[in-house]
DNA sequence: GATGAATGAGGGTTCATTCAT
DNA sequence: GATGAATGAACCCTCATTCAT
């Protein structure tokens, strides 16, 4: 906090003004992008040729956002009482975004839903983690690959112990 | 530490000379499991009747390992000073093994790497954080998913901006 | 002092430009009934039928003055440098009138002063502190027991550690 | 809390591990002079010719005591939820002593008590409260004029806006 | 070697006071 | 003259780490 209030030039009681909580002072942060993101989704599948197309380039958008804002991918964990409520907005912003791309470019595939749109969202949050520290890791790689994996209807046998599930 | 200290039946100060750094000490906790992750690679890739098999076999094993041991995905990251040689140790005991069971998977499919094995691993290592408090994330899936994508050799073109990648 | 401004209705600023030091405030507030204790005390001595029913009454009133405005007795104490003007103002406003009565009285009985009037008023604010926060404590009564030992004009030996002082 | 810590030459840690509240800080700090002062009541009692001089000793004990440790009055009042123990402490430790000398004190003068020992004994607390600060206060001649007061076994009636309680 | 008491930096939060508007 | 946002000192408490025993 007092470091927060440090960076941001000002005194820590101002912030404590503004943001009674830390999770408002988070969830302020990246309103102005978050809602940019949740925008891109219908404007992206109306402006692609094909849905496949429009949810690559809406996932390319959102880890473009939780790599630029280091750290935040590891906060939308929502382990801690403090980002929860950062959590419950990204989610409630931005997994509807991201179902209406991914059902529509499925439905393009042919494919059925493997997961639903939460864990893809999510999946995608943690994929972006330690970016910031590490120049060999291409988080954005493994997301369009993970997206890959999603379109691509795949029955996927998972066996641990010998014992297919 | 102290609480750590108390489970284990010993005083704080006996932790502290056993293992100076927070890293070692977590990788002694887990050198077991890593280890016997380690052995498994080569044994599954003989047993498995197909590399793809014998890849998605070891790593249900490895998501299994990190999604049991809560919390310790996400202290893979090797952000912090204290557990770089807990990254470490997991990079380079895990990565060989995954490597070979990768390259063996994708010879099979037919398919050229799209990425290497660390960010791989790395990338699973990140889809299983947080699930010990989300019942709804379902890491385990998303890694199949993952896996799928690496294998399907899709081209998969990213576009920032309208500016193909 | 939020708090104070928001029930007055201003702004902490105007709060400051009135009373630019707590006491000035704590004074202002109380100067009411300060005047009208003291001017009690004159006219008590007039209509009573004995200085020392006259003086039971004023410190009545006193009594319940302080009782009445939660946390004031307290405030009385002038140790800290905020409230020096608060006890200057009581002491320099009471101590003439509780003085007067109490001359009175005690001459009627006959008796020496065995403490002065400065002394009896700060007695008496000291033990109406915490009167608010418990049902138990009777201020009142107590106050007019010290009254009592006031005027008895009992010799009082105080002994410490076997010697009599 | 750092204050105290760096008086008595330690570190704030030290202090939390010894009295995790703030209570059992302040009631260690006091409890071996509360309990001289406990068994000094029936020692007096034993000891003195008569049963006031007892009572009197004893609450110049007790008075000597908290003027000793100046502002221990003050934190007896109880407010703050953490003197609430140190209250509490006090209480149960010295009601009873100074009840007891109370009674016998009173039986001797054929007084009927007009408050009880608890009441006594916060208001000798009280009495002694700003002590510390003010030379021309005198805590001890007020307490041994309000133990006069209430072995003086008078009928005291209080009067207040004219009509007498 | 083992121990755990001591340490004190660091994190969170409040609130009296100031001062630009 | 009034306002209240901004300030930051001060306070509470925790816990990783050290070091004398």
């Amino acid at each position: 906090m007092r470091e927060i209030a440090a960076k941001a030039g000002v005194g820590v009681g101002t912030i404590y003004r503004h943001f009674p909580t830390r999770s408002e002072l988070v969830v302020a942060v990246y309103r102005h992008q978050v809602e940019a993101c949740a925008d891109a989704g219908p404007r992206l599948l109306a402006e692609r040729p094909t849905p496949e197309e429009a949810l690559r380039a809406w996932v390319a958008l959102f880890v473009e956002f939780l790599v630029t804002k280091h750290g935040l991918a590891g906060a939308l964990q929502g382990d801690s009482a403090g980002s929860d409520a950062l959590h419950a907005y990204f989610v409630g912003r931005l997994v509807p975004v991201c179902g209406e791309l991914l059902e529509a470019a499925l439905q393009a595939a042919g494919s059925a839903p493997p997961v639903d749109a939460y864990n893809v969202l999510k999946g995608i949050g943690n994929l972006c983690i330690g970016t910031a520290n590490d120049a060999r890791y291409d988080a954005s790689g493994l997301v369009q690959l993970l997206i890959s994996g999603v379109l691509s209807g795949q029955p996927r046998g998972i066996t641990i112990g010998g014992c297919s599930t």
